[in-house]
DNA sequence: AATATTCATCGTAATATTACAATGAAATTT
DNA sequence: AAATTTCATTGTAATATTACGATGAATATT
């Protein structure tokens, strides 16, 4: 066992999964943060502003860009990363239609 | 390794991905679902309406627990779990301020 | 008292995640 | 061409997660 019965739920219940645990380990808040603080793009100082090893980071980059909120431009020998409006405004889209469906539950 | 260096990262990074974790599995977004469904407080049918055995499901209700997104009411010798509104909103506030931060963001 | 119901916990096994050193790939610089 | 820079990938090790059968605890039912 270990390995989640993704089959048995629906798209949206995996959706909503798949997107919180992009956000589920610190690492890859504090790497969104650094884009945010940065206003747009930013480079490989992200491992600069972060108390992890560049392949640490560069695996928690390729878990976020897994599901799309980032995204990787080449600019050779360096590469760009910048949050994807689009797939942000999706992730809202759904985390906070969901939650805010349970703020409002009256137990 | 594998362990997760929580000390170096903020509170609210650590707090955000505590929330994102608790959501970052289906069967812990479907037994939301399931309280959400049933309008205010269920008891132990949620085993009934999900694809996996009462231990599995007693595990997720555990991590739910921790996080206090739901609270379990002992009447024995049911358990009735509802959702905790104030936590729901506490959630709901911090994830959507950070990922609507990100989906403003023009790169 | 014996039985049944409800749920938590323990034990075990499979798989996933996290972390980093080392190495590799690709382009720039000297 | 050699050295440097930037980032990805591979290999390895530690830890966490997921899943369920079995057992235990607590109360209700008969």
């Amino acid at each position: 066992m270990g390995a989640s019965k993704i089959e048995e739920f629906t798209d949206t219940q995996n959706r909503i999964a798949d997107f919180a645990k992009a956000l589920s380990h610190p690492a890859r808040v504090a790497i969104l943060d650094v884009l945010l603080k940065k206003k747009a793009c930013i480079c490989g100082d992200i491992v600069d502003e972060l108390p992890l090893s560049q392949a640490t980071v560069s695996q928690h980059l390729k878990e976020l860009k897994r599901i799309g909120i980032i995204q990787g431009e080449i600019q050779p020998p360096k590469v760009c990363y910048c949050i994807n409006p689009a797939v942000a405004t999706e992730m809202g889209t759904l985390l906070s239609n969901f939650i805010s469906n349970m703020a409002c539950c009256v137990c």
